[in-house]
RNA sequence: GGGCGCGUAGCUCAGCGGGAGAGCGCCUGCCUUACAAGCAGGAGGUCGCAGGUUCAAAACCUGCCGCUCCCA
């Protein structure tokens, strides 16, 4: 094999492994194991894929990769949305850009220019997928829309209707004129508007006096069929009853008592318009109220509006304004902030209005889904977000299903001409089944893409069909998402699952965070602040580009993406690569490396110390990853990997494997080790990378490829306790001797003098060893041992048990080394107090832990010892 | 109107009961044969404000101020 070449190249080895692991049929569940699922979100074919899917991709990606590393039997699902809504309204776009319309071209022809659409992009969205490094099984790639699925949907329906949880009626719903069709309650998104209360008179009939409204919709008063008050709003009590004259229609119109009127609202007494507000139609149907329609399907004034007629809704305010006005109803204009409703895909305004629909009766199937996550059978992570998911699932309301488009589900109903009977099948009915016309025309509409989005965890996996999928892998391990399409898509997945399946569709539910450009703002189309994945793939390479996002993916609600950060990441995996260059190096079978097996006793202190530390490291990753803590996890690989295998590890190493001296092959063994076990606990982050290193390691393998390579674990016979924390003071002592070369300007070239003095019964030795790293990595090179401060020396280090310092000659700055031993003893001494200040209260000593009291008392004869010496030299310093 | 979350170093964020951390940026010195995409050293913070609980608060509670977001 080539030996990695002396640069890192991201592009060079990135695109190489991934065409590896698929040939080879890695992504595919290995069939042993117990399983672990995730099912893609599926990415909506609109588009391509932005940041916010690069997080979500890369963390299941995390989570696939180390089960399948656990040796579990790992599935992820791979797969694309049709999206209804906002494909259609692309498609539609192009076509008035063509200068033509869906009318024109005819719903065969236009389903056919959107199939070539959604072709395109679902090839370009699983382009980015692979190139994100995403170890999705390719071969069970599904598409919303598929025939499988399209069973699926027509089983659910048919089902759910003849249960009688699907039924069609008529009722204010949400209309979107420029998409055209209607909408569910959650498609709709409120916004407060900057807009003003109109204060109209309605006469009282047959007086000159009348009633003031308060109302923010002036235009629709033209449908308005009745004035409500609150019954116990004492001004209005005797106004019950009586009728009142609409201005501008001279509708005759009743005064009636509701207790949804806020007294405190306008002049406590509002018009009612049942055919164009929500609560007014609610209002209505207490009271049997009449509807006038006076809004259009394209948000025109209706023929009924008269003079208004084919206007907009905002012309028609401002002329009813007008008219108003000058007939001299109009009493006052206030300013006022209101929530307004917009069309969550193309942000035009709703318009409530009454229409014929499918709805899903919620409530009954509520209550399952209610049950598992307050159970803790589905888990929300971070926690928190369960309280959202219940919140809604307890006050959930009747879901539109029915959508006026061409592109979806078709609903599988067919109205017979003869005699009007819906007959509800999943295949087209020859003849009706009550009458037995053939005479059946299927129904215009498609379902809500959320209605198949909601089966997606078992449609895919086969159902309706009783497949071997869906016995291993239902009901799936994890799904990831972010929180703004919880109830969307999960409480939805959550009821359909346990309606269809009668169990739950997953156990784990991801949340992660929605990520937004440097300065806060969403990403979005129109600001162009979205960033592709590719782009900063492109820049910085897939490894950096998925280590930076885990690394953000904390428990927060969103990130502030600022691409520069990748670049961080781009040195990490940059030192990784050079650090393995380092290691291979030194491990060349031709340099002398034959068998690479590790004995304890022969280990250095530092060969203990990186063996003892790398066990906590696997333990941590281990756990996080468990627990889902992506960044946590990145974070204990990173330090490890950086501040203490490269930045201490390789240093300490390198005496022993530049000379001939020395355990050189238990080095080696140890080296090679900790590389091995450190790529592998790296892999999911950055999988390319490590791919190319682990092959070039020579180590036994268990797997001809590290995607499939046994996940590390914990050695006890690598504690190493003793060496541990004697190469810990090492470290201290070693960073106290390079701090004053630092502060007193030696070159780095020159090799300093230095001189160790030892207090008491412990530390009275130096072990040669100790000696060498010294040597070595402060850079020194004689060594004395004293029995008190050398002249012209400076305190390089101390604690209780010893003392060393630099002999500096004639270069030392007396004045700088005072002040440097005043700062230290002043530190000290606030340690000192500070630990004392406990001990000395007494009711610190009586409430607080043993173990507080005990690391206070350590602290405090620590302090103590190390004042008093400090004290002593600096005495020292002025007899000197 | 109801609710979630967030205010910690210049920037982005971690820490969420026992004297404050990271990355980037900044300053100083180094091309030391794995890495200048680097090495060594350093400066920088009344942890939003005010109360309270506690032996002990950045962390827990209450209120306030500011910023997001969700629901009505």
């Amino acid at each position: 094999m080539e030996p990695l070449s002396k640069a890192y190249d991201p592009q060079g080895i990135e695109s190489k492994w991934y065409a590896t692991w698929k040939e080879n049929g890695y992504f595919k569940p290995s069939g042993k194991g117990e399983p672990f699922t995730i099912v893609i979100p599926p990415p909506n074919i609109t588009g391509k894929l932005h940041m916010g899917h690069g997080l979500n991709m890369t963390l299941q990606d995390i989570a696939i990769r180390f089960n399948r590393m656990l040796g579990k039997n790992t599935l992820w699902l791979p797969g694309e949305d049709h999206a209804g809504i906002a494909t259609q309204g692309v498609i539609e776009k192009n076509l008035r850009e063509k200068g033509t319309s869906r009318d024109a071209v005819g719903r065969e022809e236009f389903l056919r220019i959107t199939w070539d659409w959604a072709n395109e992009y679902r090839k370009h969205i699983k382009n980015q997928i692979e190139w994100i490094g995403c170890s999705v099984d390719w071969e069970r790639d599904r598409f919303t829309l598929d025939e499988g699925l399209n069973h699926a949907v027509r089983r659910a329906f048919v089902h759910l209707y003849h249960k009688g949880l699907i039924y069609k009626g008529k009722y204010l719903v949400n209309w979107c004129s420029r998409c055209g069709t209607v909408l569910s309650d959650e498609e709709v998104e409120h916004e407060e508007e900057k807009s003003h209360l109109w204060y109209i008179l309605y006469p009282l009939k047959g007086e000159k006096l009348g009633l003031t409204v308060a109302t923010t919709r002036p235009e629709t008063m033209l449908g308005d069929t009745a004035v409500a008050v609150n019954p116990s709003d004492e001004r209005y009590r005797d106004w019950i009853g009586k009728t009142l004259i609409l201005p501008i229609v001279n509708r005759e119109i009743p005064i009636i008592a509701d207790h949804f009127v806020d007294p405190q609202f306008g002049t406590g007494a509002v018009k009612v318009t049942p055919a164009h507000d929500p609560n007014d139609y609610q209002i209505a149907l207490r009271h049997n109220l009449p509807y006038v329609e006076v809004i259009d399907e394209r948000s025109y004034m209706s023929p009924e509006t008269g003079v208004f007629a084919g206007l907009t809704t905002l012309e028609a305010r401002k002329r009813v304004v007008e008219r108003l006005e000058s007939d001299g109803f109009l009493v006052k204009i206030e300013d006022y902030r209101h929530a307004v409703g917009h069309c969550y895909r193309c942000s035009a305004t709703i318009e409530p209005r009454l229409s014929d629909q499918w709805f899903v009766k919620m409530k009954p199937l509520a209550a399952p889904a209610i049950e598992v996550v307050e159970s803790g059978k589905v888990k929300f992570h971070p926690d928190r977000w369960k309280k959202v998911y219940l919140n809604w699932m307890s006050e959930v309301r009747d879901w539109c299903i029915s959508r006026q488009l061409w592109w979806g589900h078709r609903i599988p109903v067919w109205y017979c001409q003869d005699c009007g009977h819906p007959n509800v099948t999943e295949e087209a009915p020859e003849r009706c089944e009550k009458c037995g016309s053939s005479f059946l025309i299927q129904d215009d509409d498609v379902l809500d893409t959320w209605f198949s989005s909601g089966l997606w965890p078992f449609s895919t996996l086969g159902w309706p069909d009783q497949t071997s999928d869906l016995e291993s892998f239902y009901p799936t391990s994890l799904l990831s998402t972010a929180f703004d399409i919880i109830f969307f898509w999960v409480a939805r997945m959550i009821v359909m699952g346990m309606e269809f399946i009668g169990d739950i569709p997953f156990s784990d539910v991801y949340i992660h965070q929605l990520v937004r450009d440097k300065k806060g703002r969403k990403m979005s189309k129109s600001l162009g602040n979205g960033i592709d994945p590719i782009e900063v793939i492109q820049a910085y390479g897939a490894d950096a580009t998925r280590f930076s996002l885990a690394i953000l993916a904390s428990q927060g609600s969103d990130i502030r993406y600022d691409v520069k950060s990748v670049e961080t990441y781009q040195h990490f995996a940059n030192k990784l690569w050079n650090a393995s260059r380092f290691a291979l190096m030194n491990l060349d079978p031709s340099n002398g490396g034959a068998s690479l097996a590790i004995h304890p006793d022969q280990c250095t202190l530092a060969d203990g110390w990186i063996l003892s530390s790398l066990n906590d490291t696997i333990r941590k990753t281990t756990d996080f990853l468990s627990r889902y803590e992506y960044n946590f996890a990145a974070k204990s690989i990173y330090e490890f990997f950086w501040n203490q295998f490269c930045d201490w590890y390789l240093e300490s190493a390198k005496p022993i494997l530049y000379g001939d001296s020395g355990p050189k092959q238990n080095t080696r063994a140890v080296l090679a080790y900790v590389l091995d076990q450190s790529v592998r606990i790296l892999h999911p982050f950055m999988p390319f990378i490590t791919e190319e290193i682990w092959q070039h390691l020579p180590v036994p393998k268990e797997a001809p490829s590290l995607i499939i390579a046994p996940w590390p674990e914990e050695r006890p016979e690598y504690a190493f306790v003793e060496k541990r924390s004697r190469y810990e003071a090492l470290i201290e002592e070693i960073r106290g001797i390079r701090n004053l070369r630092a502060q007193f300007q030696v070159p780095p070239s020159r090799k300093l003098t230095v001189a160790f003095r030892f207090l008491g019964e412990s530390g009275t030795a130096l072990l040669e060893e100790e000696l060498a790293y010294i040597r070595f990595l402060a850079n020194v090179e004689e060594v004395a041992v004293v029995d008190r401060k050398p002249e012209k020396s400076a305190t390089a280090f101390v604690d209780s048990s010893r003392e060393i310092y630099v002999i500096l000659g004639e270069t030392i700055d007396w004045e700088g080394e005072r002040q440097r031993l005043e700062k230290e003893i002043d530190k000290t001494r606030v340690d000192l107090q500070h630990a004392l200040s406990k001990l000395n209260n007494p009711k610190f000593m009586a409430h607080a832990e043993a173990e507080a009291v005990e690391e206070a008392q350590l602290k405090a004869e620590e302090a103590k010892k190390t004042l008093q010496r400090l004290e002593l030299l600096l005495k020292d310093f002025f007899t000197a």
